[in-house]
DNA sequence: AGCACGCCGACT
DNA sequence: GTCGGCGTGCTC
């Protein structure tokens, strides 16, 4: 046990945000240091950030070892962040420091707090009144002791700022320095909600009743759009603000809009805190340093608000949280739903994990009785599934470089006579995927990783989806050199844009990709059009699935269902089933039933009779045994391994490598599979292999892959691992 | 992560 | 000669 308080010259260990592998020894400062206090050090030449994460180890040089710079002014991280830190970092095999950072995400965090000048009134009368400053006066007065900021008064009271200025030299107006971060308004839980019916107010009072146990509890709450699980979490949120913990709800980036934080604010009366990438580096400062002096009751943010140091979380809300998003692909890895989870079992926290589709390992947590679990019917007025069939493609008589069926054509012409939009779903940006030559065969590759590379005729260019690479079509085979060889192979949403424009070209076709438009802006305007009726026939990538609904739609076509079920990713089926039954929700709504038609070369196929039928249920359980069959997440443990290397030979070496050391592996009871080597990316200057490994249950995989890697002898570095389901946190 | 150091090839 | 690219090592 660490005590909580270090005196003067104490050594203590320093966790900085800097890349070492453990904390770093330091004398405390003068006028001692509490533990987890935010500290500035001082490392070689510079100042860093650090957090005092206990007494020093002392393996280090004891005439080396420094002073603690100072102490900075924010509330001490508390042991239940750190030992979240510390236990996520353990998970994700991720660096300390690189948790830590995660942590510190809020520039100027040890600053004093920044001043600005506000107005309220003074103590004296001026001598003489005029009617701005009898406004000015009003305004102050109405205020009750409340201050303003020299902008804020001079719009309400509809005067310019001079007419202040000269009130403050007459002393009738008072100017004060107070501090620019100040608390978030008060929410009141008890203010009126929307009234709950039958199974919605069940499912509030159960949610509210495990908020009042004050222990670590998971909840899966399942409900269809329009169901109102929005407002029973919400009841959720109320009582635990009753209790006076603070409560944060995650959201996917794209569904944190103004429209939620407008429920949020009819149910509490007032803002709660945001947190996302759109929030400005003021605002994320004021938001942290709230959130630690608990003054900011609700969070409402992207997965990046669950390392906010909260004072005490009673509540975290994951809303849809089978959402993709959730999971950090880039730096630290990890999935913003199990850390969920993982926090609040470390601080007595209740979890919510709400969707209308849950994922797998959530849907397996709960069948095992590790999640309760709360269904929600849905309401009079949700939107209903359109009826549903496939388009045999065997039986269609389709020349090639042709995709859409003449079945699928006549579907699309009767809603084109009636005035209603289609929506032809194919999830391939650009042209075409691959690019051949008809001479000797060559396929063109991307250069810095082997995946291949996609035409994409709009942008006239070749782009690698992997790795973002991009270069023109180049005139001759980059391989043989021959004229006019070159060849489109296979359809994207461009091509299919040309073709459905050929076949309808009295039709106004739309073609929806997020490559196709400068800035989320305008690209959200543009649906929006669309929606409104812009639009006859839309040709979209998933881009369409999510978020965005088109009232006017009434016939979606999925061009190729059977794409995503290619390929070894243990995904694939459960990844399919959701995409098709989103895009096919998209048809109709309960007033004009919508129809959903997929093209099929496989319609007996599981997962496709799966998606038809809708029986979701019966789905999970039998994917859920499949992979219980498999030993692969949520019944195995998995994790990634990403090699960073700094040049493409040492990658392939690196590939021959790996297979000599799957043997190593195989000793220990783990082993690689998945996609061998490729494909290799290149993120900033390095390059970078994907591998998933498997360990066994019982074999730690942290010390299986410290036995892998130290068998390496590689220049790079090696870390990562992610696609661990959360019940191996218990 | 930064930054210094030192090695090497390329060039005024 | 010296400039600059990068690989390597160091920071409590």
């Amino acid at each position: 046990m660490s005590p909580g308080f270090f005196n003067e010259g104490d050594l203590i260990a320093v966790m900085t945000t800097q890349p070492f592998a453990s904390t770093l020894d330091y004398r405390a400062p003068e006028g001692g240091c509490l533990l987890g206090a935010f500290v500035e050090v001082p490392l070689g030449p510079r100042k860093v950030l650090g957090v005092v994460w206990g007494v020093g180890v002392g393996d280090f040089d004891i005439s080396k070892i420094r002073a603690v710079i100072r102490v900075l002014d924010a509330v001490p991280m508390r042991d239940e962040l750190r030992s979240f830190l510390e236990r996520a970092g353990n998970y994700t095999l991720t660096p300390l420091p690189a948790m830590l950072r995660l942590c510190t995400r809020a520039p100027g965090l040890g600053d004093p707090p920044s001043m600005r000048k506000v107005y309220r009134s003074g103590l004296s009368e001026p001598d003489r009144m005029t009617d701005a400053r009898t406004r000015v006066l009003e305004v102050l007065r109405d205020m009750g002791g409340l201050s303003l900021t020299l902008k804020e008064l001079a719009e309400t009271a509809g005067v310019t700022p001079s007419v202040i200025k000269g009130l403050v030299k007459l002393g009738a107006v008072s100017e004060e320095e107070s501090p620019r971060d100040t608390a978030f308004a008060h929410l009141d839980p008890d203010l009126d909600g929307k009234a709950l019916t039958g199974d919605q107010a069940a499912g509030a009072e159960a949610l509210m009743c495990g908020v009042r146990s004050g222990v670590y509890g998971t909840t899966l709450l399942r409900g269809v759009t329009g169901s109102g699980k929005t407002e029973v979490y919400l009841e959720a949120v109320a009582e635990c603000l009753r209790q006076g913990r603070q409560a944060l709800v995650l959201l996917p980036e794209i569904a944190l809009s103004a429209e939620f934080l407008n429920r949020v604010e009819a149910r509490f009366g007032a803002r709660p805190a945001e947190w996302h990438s759109g929030v400005t580096v003021t605002e994320r400062r004021r938001v942290w340093k709230m959130v630690g002096e608990g003054r900011a009751q609700l969070v409402v943010g992207a997965r990046s608000a669950l390392f906010l140091p909260f004072q005490h979380l009673g509540l975290v809300v994951v809303d849809e949280e089978h959402d993709t998003s959730y999971k950090q692909e880039e730096g630290v890895l990890y999935n913003a739903r199990d850390m969920a989870v993982l926090r609040a079992a470390i601080c007595g926290a209740r979890v919510v994990l709400a969707s209308a589709t849950p994922s797998l390992e959530s849907w397996a947590n709960a069948e095992a009785g590790k999640y309760d679990r709360i269904e929600l019917t849905a309401r009079f007025g949700a939107a209903v599934m359109p009826v549903m069939r496939t388009i045999d493609m065997r039986a269609e008589d389709l020349p090639r470089d042709r995709w859409v069926s003449p079945t699928l054509q006549r579907a699309v012409a009767k809603r084109l006579e009636k005035g209603e939009q289609s929506l032809l779903f194919l999830n391939r940006r650009g042209y075409a995927p691959v690019t051949i030559c008809r001479a000797c065969g060559h396929q063109i590759a991307c250069d810095h990783c082997d995946a291949r590379m996609v035409e994409h005729r709009f942008l006239k260019r070749l782009v690698c989806h992997q790795c973002g690479e991009s270069k023109p079509v180049p005139d001759v085979c980059p391989s043989c050199e021959a004229e006019h060889k070159l060849a489109a192979v296979g359809p994207g949403v461009e091509r299919l844009g040309e073709e459905v424009t050929a076949l309808f070209p009295e039709a106004r076709v739309a073609v929806l990709s997020s490559d196709m438009y400068g800035s989320a802006r305008t690209m959200k305007a543009e649906i929006e059009a669309i929606a409104k009726g812009t639009a006859d026939i839309i040709i979209g990538t998933q881009l369409v699935a999510k978020g965005h609904n088109f009232p006017l739609l009434t016939l979606v076509g999925v061009i190729d269902a059977d794409l995503g079920l290619q390929g070894s990713d243990l995904r694939a089926a459960e990844r399919t089933f959701q995409l098709m039954r989103q895009v096919a929700g998209r048809a109709g709504r309960a007033e004009k039933p919508g129809e959903a038609v997929m093209q099929t070369y496989q319609p007996e196929h599981p997962v496709i009779r799966a998606i038809l039928s809708g029986d979701e249920e019966s789905f999970w359980r039998s994917e859920a045994a499949e992979r219980r069959a498999a030993g692969v997440p949520p019944y195995g443990r998995m994790a990634g391994i990403i090699l960073s290397s700094t040049d493409v030979q040492e990658v392939f070496d690196l590939g021959n490598a790996m297979a000599r050391q799957d043997a190593a592996l195989r000793r220990i009871g783990a082993q690689v599979f998945g996609p061998a080597p490729a494909p290799v990316a290149r993120v900033r200057g390095r390059h970078r292999v994907r591998l998933l490994v498997k360990a066994p249950k019982g074999v730690a995989l942290q010390a299986a892959l410290a036995e892998w890697t130290g068998q390496f002898r590689l220049r790079g570095q090696l870390r990562l691992a992610i696609d661990i389901d959360p019940q191996s946190f218990f």
